[in-house]
This record gives C-alpha cells, structure tokens and sequence, in this order.
DNA sequence: CCGACATATTTGTATAGACAAGCAAGTGAA
DNA sequence: TTCACTTGCTTGTCTATACAAATATGTCGG
C-alpha cells in the first residue's frame, strides 16, 4: 500500500521542522517549487500545505508565501472526561449514590451565581460516584428548572446528570475552575478521606443559550484522583 | 465579497445539522447528489465534506457513504500557560528566585523517570515565582543535560526554564498531571503558605525526540492560585 | 530620495475529467 | 437457503488548467 502523494508532502515538511531544518518564520518553498521538487500536479501540494496550515503547522498568506507558524502558545491542555466515561474507560465499574435530588430555594449568592431571584426555585443534587465500590468523586450540583424541567424525575443511578444535561439543554458556554482546598465534613465521610487528605475541586458552570444552566462542584480525594494525560 | 462555494456548502451542511434536520448517524447527501443540488464540480463538493470530515463533524467511509458524526466527546478542556505570561496577561509584575541551579547524580527513582542511568548527570533547579511580590509558585525541575547542556549558565530571572527549554528543546510529547497534596516542609516555607494549607500541583514531563527532556513538580498554595477558564 | 505604477510571484478557488478502492445490494448457481 | 459473483454507488486521490486576489519588488519619473 502506498502513501498518497499529499500525505508524503505533508510528511516531508513535517520532518523538516521537526528536524529543525525549517525554524519557526521560516518561508516555506512555494507550491510550485514543491510541484516541482515532487512532480505532482498543483493542486496536490496545495491540498498538503493547507491541511498543514488548517492543523497549525504553517501560516499562510496570499501573496506573500508560506511560513513555518510560531510554535503554539507554551501551554498544556487538559482534557477532562464526564467521570462515568472516565471509570469505563479505564475497564472499571462505575456506579452512583443519589444523596439528595430536591428543589430548593435559591440564597443570595447562589442566585447570582446562577443568574436567577433570590428565593427562586433551583433543583439540588447530591451524588456521590464510585469506581469499583471505592468512592471517588462528589458532586454537587444546582441546576437551573427552566432548562431542565424535569431533573427531579431522572435516575441518575442510570445516566449521570451530565448527560441528562447535554441532552435536554445543548451547552453553549463553560467555566471551569480547578483547585486544591479541605474538604467539608460532608465531603470527607461521604469520600471516606483519610485525615488531613487535601481535596481536589472542579467547578464547573455550564451555560446554555446565554442563561445559566447548571453549577457543579466535583470533589475527588487527592490520594485517589488527579486529572492526567498527554499529548 | 462573495463566500467561497466550499464554504457555503459547509455552512449549508452545519446548518442542516444544527437545525436538527440531520441527525447524529444520518447519511448525508452523496457528493454527486450535492454536485446537482449546487452546480459545482465535484473536488469542490470533496473539498467541503473532507473539511467537515477532518472538523470531526462528518465521519466518511469509501463505498459506503458520509454520515453525521457521534456528538463530541463530553469533555472540558483545560488550558494552562506558562506562569510568567499569566501573570503579565493579569498586568501584575512576575519575578523569579532561583534557590537551587546545580548538577545532581540521578537516584534510581529518578533515573528511571527520566530516561537515564542510575548515578546519571542530570541538572536541578529549583525557581520560586512570584506575582507582585507574593509566591505563587515553586518550580521543582529537573533536565535532561544531553538536551540542554548549557541549562545551568543561564539566568533563570530573565527568561523562565519554560522558555529556555522549548527554544532548544523543541517538545514532540506532554505528559501532565494535576493533583492536591499537603506540601513538604520547603514548599510551606517558601510558599508562605497558612497552617494545613493544601497544594495544587501540576507534573509535567516533556519529551523532545523521543527522550525525556526535563520534568517538572509546579507546586501552588491553594489559597492563592486556581487553574481556571472558559471555552 | 520618494512616490506611483507596472510586473512577477504566490496563494485561493474552481473546473472537468479520470481511475482506484471499498461497500452494499442484487443476481444467479449450487 | 446459502454462498459466490457481479454491478453500481460512493469516497479517495490525482491531473492539468484557469482565473482571481494579495503581496513583494523593481522601475521610472519627479
């Protein structure tokens, strides 16, 4: 099976990167300098060029040419998976505890956070996740009713909250937060931490169609759970 | 100006899926089929689809047909820079301590973490960063000298070893983890950090050409720093 | 020296055609 | 019925050409 001419071009000028051969700024060669360095037709180098420039590898302009892009902004991204995928992912058993699922009257600074009037109806729920028997995240969730009418009814033993979410109200927009903190009592018993074991906390607010949709704290024992991964 | 015809028949095929019109596992219209609807040729058909394709939106099978792809994977994605541009993005003043710029003989724990002989030369440092004056992060790294021989003469309050390492070292692979722990003795001190204050501590280890160029323990007071963001 | 203009280069888009390769459904034989 | 084969549809790749649009460069006149 042979590689097809676009993808060994793309090949080539990767390698030549890599290799450090081109530096970032560089000028590329033109499309017609590879049309003849490779003896293809046009429209082939373009095709490899542009799906380069498409995945970042390159920036182009008309013009002008064809340039190594600036290498991506120095960060790390952190991909972080609805926990149930997560746990049956890694070939586990994932299951739930529901501990509260119940309407509530929103205070003051729930209301603002979640964009609603104070003492307005907001739904609560309590969940604690466990992988393999072991618990291992808490999540606390509000959830605003307009968007989710019938939360209270859900069984989310079956499908968690998240994709019951996603389903009915289609996020447009999400905060997240990641921190270290204590846990509360609740917290700690329901986790079965051990003492002074720190707490890993993801918050995270969901938007959707610009009103807020739902607020989550996630709480992991830090001796049991890290986000991880690479790319 | 007028939009490209690729473009427009993307639009249309976004539109049709977001519209609901389409559905998750339908088939898409044929390119033939689009070529009459549009009057195009066909590579400009091919070159729409192959793009939505290569988006994640459509998923394509020779012979068989172009079918709405499954709804993206239910994830956050977490960003995280480097600290010295955080905190000059925030507009606040980031300064740099180096405690420790030294040669060290690799324990077999790290040796084997980082690729190399037991007893190896590895290099160490150790920078404490600051946001107008406060300590925000401890910096534990260690490098990799046959990929940054000169890490030791530099001067770590100019440029960050961020900086530093990805201009000699450019990376090919990221390995991160993010967890809360209690923080050792040093880490307290330095840090400044309150009585039972947890850590938020991010690991990375990067790879340049297949070798493990330089791991690091960023260690942050959960008090004082979060890892957050929105998309 | 400097600005206006012409020119060459480069990328962006589109066409019409061609052949290969994979899949599915229909066809026919055992 | 069941299996093997054919046929048609679909995507995958590539070609050669064409014109448009943006940029860079050189030239010439002032």
């Amino acid at each position: 099976m042979t590689t097809p001419a676009y993808q060994q071009i793309k090949n080539y000028v990767l390698a030549a990167i890599h290799a450090g051969e081109w530096r970032e700024g560089d000028l590329v060669p033109s499309e017609n300098e590879l049309v003849k360095r490779f003896h293809v037709a046009r429209m082939t180098v373009n095709r490899a060029i542009r799906e380069l420039a498409a995945e970042g590898v390159l920036t182009r302009s008309q013009g002008a040419g064809t340039f190594v892009a600036a290498t991506k902004y120095q960060s790390t991204l952190i991909e972080i998976k609805s926990i149930a995928d997560e746990i049956r992912a890694r070939g586990h058993v994932h299951s739930a505890e529901v501990l509260k699922l119940q309407a509530v009257k929103a205070d003051a600074a729930l209301a603002a956070e979640m964009g609603v009037a104070t003492g307005g109806r907001l739904f609560h729920s309590l969940i604690l996740h466990h992988e393999n028997g072991v618990p291992i995240q808490l999540e606390d969730r509000w959830v605003n009713p307009a968007l989710a009418s019938d939360y209270l009814s859900q069984d989310f033993t079956v499908s968690t909250p998240n994709e019951y979410l996603t389903r009915v109200a289609p996020l447009s927009r999400v905060e997240y937060r990641i921190e270290a903190s204590r846990p509360d009592r609740t917290a700690r018993a329901k986790l079965a931490m051990i003492r002074d074991e720190p707490c890993l906390v993801l918050h995270r607010r969901t938007f959707s169609a610009s009103q807020v949709a739902s607020m989550a704290k996630l709480y992991h024992p830090a001796g049991r759970y890290q986000f991880s991964g690479y790319f």
